[in-house]
DNA sequence: CGTATATGTGCACACATATGCACATAAGTC
DNA sequence: GACTTATGTGCATATGTGTGCACATATACG
């Protein structure tokens, strides 16, 4: 994207603004862990699960499995209910699509609005076709 | 998800193995930072810059402003090229957008496959409804 | 009631990461 | 060529994070 002859629009700036409201740091941290997303992959894999029978193949220590549980809760990835003395985790797979497909909602306009160096040197932009 | 008269499909199967595939963790991560978080802003704001027009106003050092930008370009997020004696970066907009679809397209199937707890307990489930 | 199992937490430690300063390199300016 | 400006990197440091062990708590079982 131009800055010189190509005014900033009204709509940079509310996509600015609207950067910050949408990544929320502790979902994406949540899903940049390999060990966690073993995690989801095993509750996906075999269904609803408690800490051990997730733990069980993986090779961290269960109480790791545990905290990363908690992380994953804490994000809204995860739902927990007790069970006697168990502890059983399932994915919640609608908040998560819902929150990936606000994140791409909002960064939609960007494929459009920052198109990178888009009308900077002698490479074929629109203008310079059109002209 | 239940996990008992509920047999896993092959859905689940699939869904979980191209976990791994699309959760990009340099990528995530580039994304999981305030100080860059802001500089994405930034360029959003002013469009093309230079590294220290770009520093101007955040906190950071210039050259922290540097490192996180060679990071967001490892990631894909963000574009350089050298003009002179300065750098220019600007966003890859079409990229970033095309990297989120990915991961919502994958992630997609999990709103119907891996509802929390679905039918778990006496909560009003479809089956539960058809009796 | 004593025992066994499941879970989470305090603690220590290794490793990654963000930050700032000093400096080297590259390129423009006089 | 001397000087100035722009950028990136080596180094040191503070903070965050993942990991494992030991242990406390809670619950089931006999």
């Amino acid at each position: 994207m131009k800055n010189d002859n190509h005014p900033l629009t009204e709509e940079h700036k509310a996509l600015s603004e609207a950067l910050i409201g949408v990544l929320d740091t502790r979902f994406l941290k949540a899903l940049c862990d390999p060990t966690r997303i073993e995690i989801l992959k095993k509750i996906i894999s075999i269904g609803v699960s408690d800490v051990s029978t997730i733990a069980r193949g993986l090779s961290q220590d269960r109480s790791v499995i545990s905290r990363h549980l908690a992380q994953l809760e804490q994000a809204g990835i995860t739902v927990s209910r007790k069970d006697g003395r168990r502890v059983l985790y399932d994915l919640d797979g609608p908040y998560i699509v819902e929150k990936v497909t606000k994140i791409l909602n909002t960064l939609h306009p960007m494929a459009d609005l920052c198109r990178p160096f888009e009308g900077w040197d002698g490479a074929a932009t629109l203008e310079s076709q059109r002209s």
